[in-house]
DNA sequence: GCCAACGTTGGC
DNA sequence: GCCAACGTTGGC
């Protein structure tokens, strides 16, 4: 999952109460749906620094909490208020998730193209926007494998 | 339903 | 700050 550090950075998460916060304002359907329907109580998660000096994975959280509406949506004078969700009918979806720990390194996106192994990952193809993508079992062994690794 | 215009994301 | 890539909007 992608956030921007100056905007809600893993620092911001570690010390929310009981580590955990709602994972408000997505508004992508891809995203949406990955939270509203992939994305089950006990999924270990990357947290991706993104739109910063060094982008990269910076730590691992833990759906704690399955998709529910983004409440958020509903109030207009909320950042990320749209007239299109309303609560007989939520169009937007957020999971809330557990700090874990940050990874022993910070990984690099830069790092993380240059493997074969990660090729197939949404995240290293060019132009990518998505805001929370899946990795399979065998991605997610192979990047935490590198936290023990020098990087390049 | 097409598609141009526009807004946003996010790496660099 | 630039700009490529992408998603969304709205006229037709």
């Amino acid at each position: 999952m992608k956030s921007e550090p100056d905007v809600f950075g893993i620092e911001h998460l570690k010390k929310m109460p009981k580590k955990t916060e709602h994972w408000d304002g997505v508004r992508n359907y891809q995203a949406r749906n990955m939270m509203r329907d992939e994305m089950k109580k006990g999924d270990m998660v990357f947290f991706y620094h993104s739109n910063c000096t060094e982008p990269g994975i910076v730590g691992i959280m833990e759906v704690v909490r399955e998709g529910y509406p983004d409440f958020t949506a509903f109030d207009p004078e909320q950042k990320y208020y749209d007239p299109k969700s309303d609560p007989d009918k939520p169009c937007w979806y957020m999971v809330d998730v557990r700090y874990k720990r940050m990874t022993k390194r910070l990984i690099s996106l830069q790092e993380l193209k240059g493997y074969k192994a990660l090729e197939d990952c949404p995240l290293v193809r060019k132009g990518n926007r998505l805001s929370i993508m899946p990795l399979t079992k065998k991605q997610w062994d192979f990047i935490l494998k590198l936290e023990d690794k020098k990087p390049g």
